[in-house]
DNA sequence: TTATTTTGCAACTTTTGATGTTACATTAAG
DNA sequence: CTTAATGTAACATCAAAAGTTGCAAAATAA
């Protein structure tokens, strides 16, 4: 499959939202991040049932942050685009009859445990705010582009 | 794409040859594995280079264990199986002219080296000879099954 | 030297999950 | 009522891992 990069744009998103605070389309945010307004809907759609952003169907409608950044964790987004799939390599069975494959499944998944603890940690530890606030360090006027 | 399982079954292979410490045909290993005897060759190609086996051609011929379980690590057998990729999920361009884009992708991007980090890390402490203690302790006598 | 067994490997096919696309229903503004 | 949006189902595409097929090369044994 492809790598999900459904965290990754949908940070790029609010970070957007929240800097011009008004309303986007679909189509807008599409063309931002160079894809499909369907995708953007999908994957909106659980920022949306989380709470942290709010949509309005008809004309002047679109998608509108209702959050406060510093209450947004990159562990909250990642929560609500569906906890997607972390690592790419792992063990061939879960539950293996042959004892030996089980010793090699128990060894790669307490380091990958580990691995995914951490990266968790880090996500929990993260909130939109503070990378707003990296971005005004970098960058003083910048729209979409 | 399917979870990469090179490493994961290539541990399997190891173990089971040092423990019955014989030559092995790709065939053999193939129905342990459930696989095709030349997915098997294509994987175990990696271990021959890098020395851990030894191929022989012909009848009589197969796999060969030929190093020391307690020099190779977890990590070893990551490289020879070609440094699979870790991560399923991450960010969607390298780089991005969009500035909020580049936040968002260093901030990922710091997240998944810590966690690649203790990953790699753990693979490099553990050895097969590890593994295989592992495997005494909690089995007294199994061979392919 | 010939038949057999086995690795080596190129070229293709299949599988699987993320992403992309199309079509149409629904809803709100004017 | 027309237009501009979201909501969603159904289907298409893409990419990477794994699986297959076919055949060359090499080694053994008769």
């Amino acid at each position: 499959m492809r790598t999900d990069s459904k965290l990754s744009r949908m940070l790029h998103v609010l970070l957007h939202m929240a800097r011009n605070n008004k309303t986007y389309t679909s189509d807008e945010i599409a063309q931002m991040l160079v894809t499909n307004p369907v995708v953007i809907r999908r994957t909106m759609a659980g920022l949306k049932k989380a709470g942290f952003i709010h949509s309005e169907k008809g004309p002047k409608g679109g998608w509108l942050l209702v959050e406060d950044l510093s209450k947004i964790t990159l562990f909250d987004i990642y929560n609500a685009v569906g906890e997607p799939t972390i690592f790419a390599m792992g063990n061939e069975r879960a539950n293996p009859d042959c004892a030996v494959e089980r010793v090699v499944n128990a060894a790669l998944d307490d380091a990958m445990n580990q691995a995914q603890t951490i990266l968790l940690t880090q996500l929990k530890a993260t909130t939109l705010a503070d990378l707003a606030l990296g971005f005004d360090q970098i960058c003083t006027q910048e729209s979409f582009k």
